[in-house]
DNA sequence: TAACAATAGTTGTTATAACAACTATATTCG
DNA sequence: CGAATATAGTTGTTATAACAACTATTGTTA
């Protein structure tokens, strides 16, 4: 009685599907609760707001672990809306000191309720050891894919 | 001496990036083999090879979890590859009867190996507990994103 | 110090991702 | 039957996602 197993059967797929919807989900109350921002976009903004400020771009990328062309872009728009500035980094012409702005912390404050209850409604009911497990599924398969692929 | 939470330690960063790992080491290791797929290219080419075919865009959408005009542009380039044909409905002419071709079952049985090969790796190791944990932590997120949200 | 290599960031391109608005066809119901 | 409604799919737009190729610097080394 064994069902053929389809695409839709993968836990890749599965686990694809659910950070889309996660993403879609908290894309959706953030609109209902007139925050303008994407999830990336709240990343980015958030992590200059609570790490060290000023940072390059490169520092950004790497820690939202993406590509420094995504992490341009989404910081272009950030930048257009003045949430942001590219300040020019006194040593290094190269790089830029991505500084938040004013407007910037007050869109992070004025968000950052709504993504903690974003956060809260995701993994309401979960417990500490089923975090654990989580964080274990996760680390098993990144570290599945890191065999034979020397970086990262 | 407890840090401060920033994005990059929460669990729907952890998960997003994850996905987006995964898909990219799946389309490096079919770059690697030759097979010019994406993975949703081969997701729904793989559901048109395995499931009932012929089939309209709004099933395959369904399945996928993915809206019409994104399975839409998916379908269009496996059609202009020709690996899909778009057949008139015979009872109903908004609908497309979806069908693999020739070209397109070959592209399958090529592509299969290799998937089948991804997925053990990313899985490697993992028990039927671990599985079963895994889609119980899925179903839990999924449950809680319902709530309030009469569809899906 | 001058060639070379490495680094920081941008631009071009292609592909997902999804909302909104649209066309065309089918269904339902007064 | 005919108007309202629902459904199937496309097009427009904006945002992520990431590779490739590019410019502009900075660092290294023969």
């Amino acid at each position: 009685m064994s069902m053929k197993k389809t695409i839709t059967d993968s836990y890749a797929f599965k686990l694809n599907a659910l950070t889309r919807k996660m993403r879609r989900h908290s894309l959706d109350i953030m609109r209902s609760e007139d925050i303008d921002l994407t999830v990336d976009q709240w990343g980015i903004l958030s992590l200059l707001h609570d790490n060290k400020s000023p940072m390059s771009q490169t520092e950004i990328a790497v820690l939202m672990i993406k590509d420094s062309p995504t992490v341009s872009r989404i910081i272009d728009i950030l930048c257009k809306r003045e949430l942001l500035v590219r300040e020019t980094h006194p040593a290094d012409r190269r790089r830029f000191n991505l500084r938040i702005t004013k407007l910037g912390i007050k869109a992070v404050k004025l968000a950052m309720p709504v993504v903690e209850r974003i956060r809260e409604g995701l993994f309401d009911g979960f417990t500490k050891q089923e975090f654990a497990a989580l964080q274990e599924l996760i680390a098993k398969i990144e570290s599945n894919m890191a065999c034979g692929d020397p970086d990262n």
